[in-house]
DNA sequence: TGTGAATACGTGCATCTACACTTATTCCTG
DNA sequence: CAGGAATAAGTGTAGATGCACGTATTCACA
């Protein structure tokens, strides 16, 4: 067990979560992740969007111009698993912001935005910077760069995880 | 199987999600998250537990003989929302791992780790064991070492995030 | 050319997540 | 002690997530 004793007075939270001595990283990570996520939905809440949806909406407007990105191709650029983007596409697509339009081959839908979803965009990008400002000033500019600089090493070393091959 | 060459499209994956030039915190840590977890729950599936209920088991666990956790209480180790741990604590509940009993407030109910529940528990150690094992083989011992410093140092800059107040 | 493999996508199901709102209980104070 | 504030918990609603499975289309090769 571990040698210090339980304050059990102050503790702010338990980000380690001891099991059996050791801090579990997926429930580090997890934690993380449900943290940083509500601070950004809370920033982003007065254009509508949820922080997925905008990264799902900065994704796809990329491709402006070009050819617009497949529904598989989407979901391999934000990590997601193919049938998630599906889902998280309807919602979008119900919203008006994004349209399925058939692909060169006819088995693929490939996503563009719509006017009112470029719109949409443009106005959360602002909200965006003001999120990712607010993570800086509360944890530091350099934890941040620094855990950017860390996950940005780990997500490829994870790529392959659930490839189902 | 061997590092196969991508699909052509070179980049293996799209880690940092470049919004307006700039890689997004929130979407990065989103998708080391889901990554990670995917893994755990990918080694931890033979138990039949998630990571999710892994980790709240070994929580709720931790209790052994004191004065068990509240709903509350539980959801504030476990750095979530209150409403998640009740929907969350169903599932083990129906699965007859854990039980909720009466607190001394009636308003409270406790929870307990059935006979069950902590045989399940124990027999999930060993996998969770073995895949903070893999993602350590995976990712570098050193770089998750980091990472969890990193992150715990982060959560409690985070803590207040929707402490509605 | 025809057929099986590979590819692209959708659905059913289950879980995780959290906000807004409601209910029940306890505490505090006049 | 009565009544409002504070506390503990549940529900409605909605979105995110991914696995197993099924369907449609394309491709490669005999």
């Amino acid at each position: 067990m571990p040698p210090k004793s339980p304050p059990s007075t102050g503790a702010t939270t338990c980000p380690t979560q001891p099991v059996s001595g050791a801090p579990c990283t997926c429930f580090m990570v997890r934690s993380l992740s449900r943290k940083i996520s509500q601070l950004y939905d809370d920033t982003l809440a007065p254009s509508g969007l949820k922080g997925t949806q905008f990264s799902l909406l900065a994704q796809a407007r990329v491709r402006r111009g070009q050819e617009p990105l497949s529904v598989s191709a989407l979901a391999q650029r934000l990590n997601t698993d193919r049938t998630t983007m599906t889902r998280n596409l309807r919602t979008l697509e119900q919203a008006g912001l994004i349209a399925l339009v058939p692909g060169k081959d006819a088995r693929s839908r490939c996503v563009v935005l719509t006017p009112d979803g470029d719109a949409r965009y443009r106005q959360a990008l602002g909200l965006w910077k003001q999120a990712q400002a607010e993570v800086r000033a509360l944890c530091g500019g350099d934890q941040i760069a620094a855990l950017e600089q860390l996950v940005g090493q780990l997500l490829p070393r994870l790529a392959h995880v659930q490839e189902v091959a």
